[in-house]
DNA sequence: ATTTGATTACGAAACGATTCGTAGATCATT
DNA sequence: AATGATCTACGAATCGTTTCGTAATCAAAT
């Protein structure tokens, strides 16, 4: 049975960091977390270890500091989240939501490109 | 000041019916909630209560039954939760979005079309 | 071996969201 | 005006998240 994936905001900080920056110490996340929320290092170690009981992570024991990795991949998570917000806000519609994301953000030109050039790949296979 | 709108899932669910139907009594809300969602009456009342505190509904008084409304704006709840979402999982990027989005849902060529059709516009423009 | 510094483990407080029972208010019917 | 049905108000319990203090553990340096 397949798992749904439903961080909450501060968990999803710390995968945030996982998956940019690999498996880490519970001080190196702490210290990129420290950056832009003021936060005590046990709270974020205290995060983890939940996280590891909730099998959003995996750790390495081995030695004093353990090495914590994220289990969930970031693309799935990314999807699950996306699929939600889809069904939930706009109806079950991906281009709603596509249309508003893009009206909301005023993207670049070159992004409209990039996306124009994407759709015609999809179309095409 | 502007405020942000941050809903809990259950007053999403809240926000979404009164989108849909326009400003309604809380039975005729909870009707609706009961259908997908096995909760009591009064859970529901007081969710709304607690919507009317935090300024998500106004609500009309007058006579026994309340009639409630979404104070909040659609698009721009939908909008800010976009934002928030393309900020924090998508490192800003819209694009990034979109294509993850597209990617993932398998999107009918007529929607596809669609999009295109919307960016050659907001090229124009 | 003892001290020092950093780490992990753990419990508990604080907080917000959610749920619901119960009491009181209101209205229509009789 | 009494009954019954429906509504609102409110307090309290429960639950999950987040926070942090303190104790235990460990490793390195003295």
């Amino acid at each position: 049975m397949k798992q749904y994936i439903k961080p909450t905001e501060s968990e999803l900080e710390i995968l945030n960091i996982l998956w940019a920056s690999g498996p880490s110490t519970v001080r190196a996340v702490h210290e990129q977390l420290a950056r832009t929320k003021d936060t005590g290092y046990t709270t974020t170690l205290k995060l983890m270890q939940i996280m590891l009981d909730k099998k959003l992570l995996s750790r390495d024991g081995t030695g004093k500091t353990h090495i914590y990795t994220a289990l969930v991949n970031r693309e799935q998570a990314q999807g699950q989240m996306l699929q939600k917000m889809i069904e939930t806000m706009f109806n079950g519609s991906a281009m709603k939501m596509v249309m508003q994301a893009l009206g909301n953000h005023k993207a670049s030109k070159a992004e409209l490109d990039m996306i124009r050039e994407y759709l015609d790949q999809k179309t095409k296979s």
